[in-house]
DNA sequence: CGAAGATTGTTGTCGAGGTCAACAATGTCT
DNA sequence: AGACATTGTTGACCTCGACAACAATCTTCG
């Protein structure tokens, strides 16, 4: 595909059309170009959880990743250094499957998380194909860091949610 | 990097180590790795809505996909056509603004929207930027049918999450 | 025992999306 | 008229999810 900038646009259709009258023309029918829709409608979205649920999933996110940007810790590692914190030994097929990511992502994340010195894999000595995951002490330094940054993050979405709801939304989620 | 599917093991560590005496040890320190762990710890995620609310996004994105996988239309795309045919002759900027989604990528979805026959981008009369979005016949067929099939997965949702939570969890979240 | 099958960690590859920078065409403001 | 902003567009990069294939290692059962 040739590299164009934009389609230089062929030839000028006759402009300066319509301009709409002072007198208001009684809505004959719909517009044909909108010039400033100023609330736009949301339509059946109004009534799919999964709309909203994405959006404030989005935002969480952003929040969580912007508190976090000092340490470097996305949501994602975030969940990887709590679950192994708390769960210390565990292979890493049962990390992946109760945080529902693939076993071939987390093997990546695991690299990157060794290589900066936060996380082990020992050969697990029940079970040779297995590793046993650790927190090294620097992992461990990391993740109460993270969990402190974590929790300014938590504590900010109670302005923006309110304290009712959040307690609401929390255990309502929680439990589903 | 060269191309090894599994870092050879250097030497075998002596195999056979401890093998759990019988009699139970007093539980002197951490053991070293777990044979099973049952039930896994989520530590302080039980304390994060992101991370619960991240779960039932991929939950309910993932039936969408899978309901709507007849027509071959993404969440994305169903939200881009809803709002289009709720708003017709709206601009991409504003599209892409209340779906919360970049402009460039706004446009490889309208792309291949357009391949398909299910929207079109007519010039602006009142502004030689912008393009008038709307939906082609074949669009509003579609878009008809997807609603139809989304339809049927929201109502799958009622059993999932019990149709009391899932009224509380749409209102706190559409009021949020 | 030993062959067949399952599990675990690993690499490669593909595609969907988010992000950012640059750009041409057009509109707006002073 | 010139400076500046907006709109649509392309290109490039990166993260992430999904699959497939594979070597090493259990597990099972004839």
């Amino acid at each position: 595909m040739p590299p164009a900038k934009r389609p230089p646009k062929k030839a000028k259709p006759a402009r300066k059309a319509a301009k709409k009258p002072a007198t208001l023309p009684l809505r004959k029918s719909a517009p044909p170009t909108r010039v400033s829709p100023a609330v736009i409608d949301l339509g059946v979205l109004n009534v799919h959880l999964g709309y909203f649920v994405r959006r404030i999933q989005v935002w969480i996110f952003q929040d969580f990743i912007r508190r976090l940007a000092p340490i470097d810790i996305s949501p994602a590692q975030f969940s990887v250094l709590v679950i192994i914190g708390a769960n210390e030994g565990l292979s890493q097929s049962e990390l992946a499957a109760t945080l529902g990511i693939e076993r071939a992502r987390l093997v990546r994340m695991l690299h990157l998380l060794d290589r900066r010195g936060l996380t082990e894999r020992l050969p697990s000595s029940a079970d040779g194909r297995r590793h046993a995951l650790r927190l090294t002490r620097a992992g461990q330094a990391q993740l109460r860091q993270a969990q402190t940054l974590a929790a300014q993050h938590e504590a900010g979405l109670l302005p923006k949610l309110g304290a009712e709801r959040y307690r609401l939304l929390l255990e309502a989620l929680r439990e589903a």
